[in-house]
DNA sequence: GGTAGACCTGGACGC
DNA sequence: GCGTCCAGGTCTACC
């Protein structure tokens, strides 16, 4: 069965896949290109299909390779408008951006959307294990997960889903810190995991409710394992681009580019994008920097 | 509000 | 091959 879902112009299905690592990590797949990008995904109804999605005019192709009734085909095109994030307007952003030399080709490319997960939580898990390690560990980590407790994919069951909470939440401690390899990170990722299942929190609802960034900062600081970086990781992901996510990279681009390379906390990085306004993460994350 | 140490793992490095 | 050091953010305790 196959969809088209259009998106907002202007619109690249390569520059939304290849915004960021995350069509890296299970069950994420593309092709070197980011023409086409599949996925596995654990419906409502408890179905496990995997989609791919590809270029169409106006916006992209979605191919389900499974059977699903109009309900479980309504749920997929929703979810696939959610991770192309294809309702978003950039032009204020675009307008500004025609007088910064570093960001001038983002709107000719369709650059500014960010690859989301299918659901709030799978992007929060994710997160949380891109921090204090490098990414060779967060693909590590995230394979343990899906390898583990992964809702398996009928007639290929070596490929499963990201797990859902409630299966994540029937884990423990110590599989996750031992066999997963998550570590420390085990009793975060496993928290999250039985409040989100428990129905304590409502990650999803972040989809739709549209709060003030600084209360829905305030909101993801007070997950277990989320610090300032992932906070404002997860914002943009979320669709509020005034946080930049400051790690170790952020710090040592932006000193080379306006403090000679000498040392600067995340206060520089914050002041070096300020004129950015509500913009200022987008402005961030897509900036050229120098290669050197 | 700022700082120091612990957390955990893989990779780089020296022997 | 082995041991040591370091990088990577967040949490907690403390000032």
């Amino acid at each position: 069965m196959e969809l088209t879902v259009s998106a907002r112009q202007p619109f690249s299905l390569p520059a939304v896949i290849s915004s960021h690592g995350w069509v890296q990590l299970l069950p994420f797949e593309s092709d070197e290109n980011y023409t086409w990008f599949k996925t596995i995904l654990e419906l409502e109804s408890g179905k496990v299909v995997q989609v791919e999605i590809s270029e169409a005019p106006g916006g992209a192709r979605v191919s389900i390779h499974d059977e699903v009734t109009p309900e479980e085909a309504a749920e997929i095109e929703a979810i696939i408008h959610w991770m192309l994030d294809t309702d978003l307007d950039m032009t204020s952003f675009y307008a500004h951006a025609r007088h910064e030399p570093r960001l001038a080709g983002a709107e000719a490319s369709g650059r500014g959307r960010i690859l989301r997960c299918p659901t709030v939580f799978e992007d929060v898990v994710k997160t949380i294990l891109t921090t204090n390690t490098a990414w060779s560990g967060t693909k590590r980590m995230v394979r343990g997960l899906v390898d583990r407790y992964g809702a398996p994919l009928p007639g290929d069951p070596e490929r499963k889903a990201f797990p859902c909470a409630s299966r994540l939440a029937e884990g423990n401690v110590e599989t996750l810190r031992q066999e997963c390899k998550l570590g420390y990170r085990a009793p975060y990722v496993l928290e999250l995991a039985r409040r989100q299942a428990s129905g304590e929190i409502d990650l999803e609802a972040y989809k739709t409710d549209h709060l003030p960034t600084p209360e829905l900062r305030k909101q993801l600081l007070a997950l277990k394992g989320v610090g300032d970086y992932a906070a404002a990781n997860l914002l943009m992901l979320l669709g509020h681009y005034d946080y930049i996510p400051v790690d170790s990279w952020a710090l040592t681009m932006v000193s080379r580019e306006w403090y000679n390379g000498e040392p600067i906390t995340r206060k520089e990085v914050e002041a070096a994008f300020e004129g950015w306004g509500e913009w200022k993460g987008l402005a961030f994350w897509l900036w050229e920097w120098n290669a050197t």
